[in-house]
DNA sequence: ATTATCTATAGATCTATAGATAATGC
DNA sequence: ATTATCTATAGATCTATAGATAATGC
């Protein structure tokens, strides 16, 4: 964070970039987009600096006057990526609306948040890095995502409009939802991500109303099922 | 596949290991073990050969008597992970069981088809290499349990059983439920992968039974409450 | 003077190969 | 003889640093 390019005074300094294409007051945003692409399609270790500095239009060693280290353009892209839906939830959550209905609207803004161009940024939530310790405080951003969800789920099981479960590993389940469409835009590109984000709302609700109806019926006809195929 | 061990006639032959362990006949599947753990917490670029023999208790390069190449780790991790599910569901479809019956027990079997501890491995289709075009064959046969669910989604919503929808849409929702039992045990380690199967199984079978109740009503009002919320 | 970029490169990996070695079992 | 392992290493990376360079703007 300490080499980051601020609003400067001499606006268009620096010499010239050897792959011919003009300096852009947007280099910062060019290199996090060109990362993103590439970590969600070779993995972090797998996408060099060289591959994503060719990729915004630079040599290798620029990267590093925008950003101290590789780590931090990840942990940028993530940092970015959550703002926003922790901002939204904080507001969706103060409203005054029944638990299920601030849930669905938190559920349709999460998914419908990023762009379609964007939508494959969410796929870095999947990275294997986010568990490693160096990036504890991104999952503590998620986790705060995660723990609005659970709260509106126990609401709405305390007020009678979602049956009875572990708010918690529902709250999880729902945000798993939350990060599928990146596989649905890669297999189906031509989706909307606002249609997109009203099946996936429509379906996490419907997952959670009450009454259950015939659940309880199948679940036993589907173990039973189960067991005769066992080997 | 070339060098793959087979049963030998020279049972223990081979000079012994410097690590002192005991050379083992389980030894390449205690490779995969090694190797799925460190790419589901480093990535696959970001786990070392040299890391993965080490947590095998061998060196480096007698890997290479196992398998060809790094790939080839991988892709026999995802073969084997891809193996019995694929049996599973080719006998369950063929039973003669009502639709939501036949998915329940599916996404059962899916979910509890990898042991506790085994758990992790699942995470292996959320590395991002899988979408490169060397493991073409994988995803083709990832493809194929989604198109059995689709199958079944389908049938459901012609008996009248599940609410109308894009079937392919909502299986790619389902397999991205089954999958999130990777973060579940990650977050809570205590549940158990019975216990994990039938929830995720009873989430997604509420999520598609008719009736809807009040989700219309639901969805009406917190698209509404989105809109006060925009900035 | 300040800035954004460049070239060159040090030092640390990392995969895979070559070929030696230390067991077993015929 | 066959096997599983080893040591040594070639060749190809890959991140990050050092320091030069070519612009702008005071």
């Amino acid at each position: 964070m300490s080499e980051t390019a601020t609003a400067n005074p001499h606006r268009n300094a620096g010499r010239p970039r050897a792959s011919g294409v003009k300096a852009s007051p947007e280099t910062r945003r060019q290199i996090l987009d060109a990362a993103a692409a590439l970590f969600v399609r070779r993995g972090f270790a797998g996408a060099s600096t060289q591959a994503i500095a060719a990729a915004a239009g630079l040599r290798q060693p620029t990267l590093f006057h925008y950003f101290p280290t590789k780590d931090a353009i990840l942990e940028a892209l993530y940092m970015a990526s959550l703002d926003e839906p922790l901002a939204a939830f904080a507001r969706i959550e103060a409203l005054p609306a029944p638990a299920p209905v601030r849930l669905y609207a938190a559920i349709y803004a999460d998914t419908a948040f990023l762009s379609a161009t964007a939508v494959t940024q969410k796929a870095i939530f999947l990275l294997p890095e986010l568990g490693q310790p160096r990036f504890a405080g991104v999952r503590a951003a998620r986790e705060r995502l995660i723990a609005t969800y659970a709260r509106m789920i126990a609401q709405g099981m305390e007020s009678g409009d979602f049956r009875p479960g572990d708010a918690g590993l529902l709250a999880r389940l729902v945000m798993s939802l939350d990060e599928a469409p990146i596989d649905i835009a890669a297999a189906k590109p031509s989706a909307e991500s606002g249609e997109q984000a009203r099946i996936v709302a429509d379906f996490a609700l419907s997952a959670l109303l009450l009454p259950p109806a015939r659940l309880d019926e199948i679940r036993v006809a589907g173990l039973a099922l189960l067991n005769l195929t066992r080997t």
